[in-house]
DNA sequence: AGAAAAAATATGTACGACCGTATTGAAAGC
DNA sequence: GCTTTCAATACGGTCGTACATATTTTTTCT
């Protein structure tokens, strides 16, 4: 029998929790009951609130990376069929709660990045780690032949990432994938040649 | 000695602290001293917090039409210089915060739309008339040659909101225009021709 | 290897602050 | 003189956090 600590439960459940409700929406309370927990177990883990919600952003973001190394960087397939299976996997995994749950890194940014500095730093950071995997991607795509030589592929990358955060905020609006089949299309119709 | 009603104070205040803040974490408290009025003037007014966000968001979006009316809807001008003009004005608009406000009607979304369904609807509502706005204004822009007939102008108008939007949204991150002047220059060098 | 010491984790409860909202009565404008 | 607005205070609930105690795990020493 695998013994998960409070600490882990904490974690994992209240990351969904936290994703559903909002940041400031979910309370200490409905994270530990979530987690099956005594409320004790929160301030004995975590230093404030606001520590606990950068932990779980970096367990969002650790699940996000590995998806990246599945698609964005995975040598294994052709460059621009990795970003689009990379697009699907995000837009898949919002699939779940019809769309309304978002991108967390989207939320946050949304939510904290205007009343803590440290929420805000550790964004960017991540924001920044995704620009240099789809760059990486396109940098690929160029050197494949599926893009033309010369092409900014860094400046391309930070608006795919820009246009994915706009398209799954507004399917959280609308509660369906639409925009995000829509920005897919035009991408790869108008921007990826 | 123009008389302002402490209604249109709580709102007009309540609208920037909001903005600033984030709804959850603006509290009625901040709301009624920053309009320089007593607390129960809130309950006087609104029927919930709820009702008042409700109400800041139509504020907002009246001024937002307003910007859309003198620029995108603006036959005076060149179709895609009213769109380019409209995507400044909107990034202008967040300027003054260092871009760290965002736009409320994104930050609603991210924040409100999960847990009121009223707000949701409001939302829709009015991201369907911007695409409408948008639209038009593409539309033009293919009577006039600027873009090539056939050009798919409802579905590209989606695809600008949603790209300003995500714009929008990382220069909130970032604290500066950065992700809207790449928008804008990906925009129209590669999506508008 | 086993006992003692130390550290980490678990748990229940309590605190003070702040939340949205209600209530009551005075002031004011048509 | 009736209706709307203004104003002050209060209420019950929930918030993030603190704390005292119990239990488990890890480390250290003989």
């Amino acid at each position: 029998m695998e013994r998960v600590s409070n600490r882990e439960k904490i974690l994992t459940e209240g990351l969904k929790v936290v994703h559903a409700q909002g940041f400031a929406n979910a309370s200490v309370r409905d994270i530990v009951a979530a987690a099956g927990v005594p409320q004790g177990s929160f301030t004995n883990h975590f230093e404030s609130k606001e520590a606990f919600g950068l932990e779980i952003l970096d367990l969002y973001f650790a699940n996000n990376r590995a998806v990246m190394e599945e698609t964005l960087l995975n040598d294994a397939l052709d460059p621009l069929k990795r970003l689009r299976q990379w697009i699907d996997r995000n837009a898949a995994r919002n699939e779940c709660s019809g769309f309304r749950n978002g991108c967390l890194i989207g939320n946050f940014t949304a939510e904290a990045a205007a009343h803590s500095e440290a929420m805000r730093k550790r964004l960017i950071a991540i924001i920044a780690e995704i620009h240099a995997a789809i760059a990486t991607c396109l940098k690929a795509a160029v050197k494949a032949g599926e893009l033309p030589k010369g092409f900014d592929c860094s400046g391309t990358a930070e608006f795919i990432f820009t246009g994915l955060q706009g398209a799954t905020l507004m399917a959280k609006a609308e509660g369906n994938a639409a925009p995000i089949d829509r920005f897919k299309k035009t991408l790869f119709a108008k921007v990826l040649r």
